[in-house]
DNA sequence: TTGTACGCGTTATCAA
DNA sequence: TTGATAACGCGTACAA
């Protein structure tokens, strides 16, 4: 009843307009910025303002507009938002996969980067999958996302066409590769390859073998091998690698140890193609009679947790996963937030380019190289 | 000159029109429905239809608008389709944390269902904070999603509030709870507790004690601890916890093994709050002269990789963390695909309880067990 | 400091 | 099967 009265008090006009209003409305049911701007009498615009630039509002009313807004419990309508505005605050990220000990480092340290600037993140895997990348890299520029992280430097051609002509910073973390358009940051696989091999020289060992994972697609592990192919190159010494087919890395690791610690010529060091493989070389070699690093010394990659659990601890290279997350998301703001977004910041290579650690542990002889100098 | 006569050809009305467009026009660049649209010479409805019910385009049409869209690299505007649609194909997803081994699994295996049917992932870490969480939420309300999933059930009064308005199907995933209004998806804490407690019972140990996380906010730990606690009581034994100050896990289990079996009535059993306390435990029992499980039996949680690494090995329960993920993004497709959205579909309390699974291994006296029945 | 008018690119509705 | 038109909710441009 006194809903029906107060219509009966509006001018004709307004009546009128609201009935046509009602009869075309598609029934959304969401309260919007013109429902908070009629509760206080004021223009949807200056409501508007409340969250995009509060400070262009005198405080009177700004506290007003606050005040409805927490009590009608309005949230913003960031696709109406992104559409007026033909940019939005989501960021994407394709990552080959978020559960493996590798990337979820750099997944963590770049959400809460990005998040806490008031970004919301998209999320996707891509298996090492060109294929599936496309599929998420189309979707997420979908969004006119104001970024888009990619992992390393191998895409379809179709996503090359799309990074390309989206006018956004593209970002390729994890491997640094030179002479890419894209900003990249990361670590040179390569390096990674040739460090665990001088490494494993400066020990004393002779027959340095490489074991592969055998996961189809990652091809980081070639890179890091094609580095250790060409430091035993320098040295005049034979490459020796081998490629497990066991799926489990762990099998996958006891495989690699089968095949080069029990042949004729036995390796005396391997180097893994992650800490899991190591992992599982290192709990089989008591079974095969192999001792570590006695027999046959083992460095891994990835510094997982495993590593320093195991006996012997296993020496393992360490990536700056967490670092990479966190200065995509820098590089990202500075170009984004800058002046001249057509002058991207900080591409300096030096500035991107990260080192990874060794972590020396007793898997490398870390007592035996005291020994035998 | 060419450009200038061919306007003088246009019809007056035309021209006036295309100049207005050009004036107000703010220049996105965007390739739009309508370029394709012009490019064929047909309207923008049936290049929208192309992507929405290609099966309501005549088979020639659909050929001749894939060739164009593939030739000019038309990518759809999901921030327009959503405006006008009112609902969206993002999902939202908060979770205490990604790079933590607890809740990677569950991220995997959700983000996949959801991408493979055409969803977008959005992800945030709550950290256990109702705060964080709470601008998440608002956040991602603010797309429009298809959905949102969260983990357990405490929230703000202010998240409360917002799912409850939000018309769209919320999951609760990971702890499961009676009798909240939102899909739960998930496991007991107090079960896990009950059943780490018992299996210690069984196998004969007397002095079973309960290691806390030093993470202020993870109430599933506490929840966990109380299931322990009512087998303690229903037995008729004392129930006795410890809480470390560490922040590091493995540190944490150290000080925890130090406070319950280098005390006056040591604790013959410990429960740790989760692995990697535990497997702290298990490395510093050597130096404290504690056998395991002679001295001290240990049983942790998560089923972390670790915990096989290790020797002795760990016994350990294992949430069902891939199967949540599934059977979340399951649900939300039975309730978004469904004829009637106002009908949940599979709420029913045994279709989305699951149970953990316990793996026995050497440090709950595998063995012993056998030895003093 | 505050307000008015309109377009962002798509989909819903109705019409042919 | 295809098209014309308006609406989705907000931000930009400009005016007061």
């Amino acid at each position: 009843m006194k809903k029906a009265d107060d219509m009966l008090d509006l001018p004709k006009q307004t009546q009128a307009r609201e009935d046509e209003r009602v009869r075309h409305r598609r029934n959304t049911g969401r309260m919007t910025l013109r429902d908070v701007a009629e509760h206080l009498g004021i223009s949807q615009i200056s409501v508007s303002r409340y969250f995009q630039k509060p400070e262009r509002l005198s405080g009177d009313l700004r506290e007003r507009i606050g005040q409805a807004v927490d009590e009608l419990g309005y949230v913003p309508n960031l696709v109406a938002g992104g559409l007026a505005s033909a940019t939005s605050s989501v960021i994407g990220m394709v990552i080959p996969n978020i559960s493996g000990p590798i990337f979820a480092e750099t997944i963590q340290t770049f959400s809460d980067a990005v998040t806490a600037r008031g970004y919301q993140l998209l999320l996707a895997s891509s298996y090492f999958s060109e294929t599936l990348e496309e599929n998420a890299v189309r979707a997420f520029l979908g969004w006119s996302p104001a970024a888009l992280v990619l992992t390393s430097a191998h895409h379809s051609a179709a996503t090359e066409e799309m990074i390309a002509r989206a006018h956004i910073p593209i970002i390729e973390a994890w491997s640094f590769q030179a002479d890419r358009e894209p900003i990249q940051i990361g670590f040179s696989q390569a390096d990674v390859g040739r460090l665990a091999a001088r490494h494993l020289v400066e020990r004393g060992y002779r027959r340095i073998a490489y074991a592969l994972t055998s996961v189809a697609g990652d091809l980081h592990t070639l890179d890091r091998r094609d580095g250790y192919i060409e430091v035993m190159r320098e040295l005049g010494r034979e490459p020796l690698t081998f490629t497990p087919n066991a799926t489990s890395p762990f099998h996958a690791g006891k495989q690699a140890l089968e095949a080069l610690a029990k042949c004729e010529q036995p390796a005396d060091a391997i180097i893994f193609a992650n800490d899991n493989l190591a992992a599982g070389a290192l709990l089989a070699a008591p079974g095969m009679n192999i001792s570590v690093p006695g027999d046959c010394a083992m460095i891994g990659f990835g510094g997982f947790a495993l590593s320093e659990m195991m006996t012997p601890g296993l020496t393992s290279i360490r990536p700056p996963a967490g670092t990479i997350g966190l200065l995509a998301a820098e590089r990202i703001f500075e170009v984004v937030e800058s002046e001249t977004p057509r002058q991207p910041i900080a591409r300096d290579r030096r500035l991107n380019k990260l080192a990874c650690e060794l972590v020396e542990r007793e898997s490398t002889g870390w007592a035996r190289g005291k020994l035998t100098p």
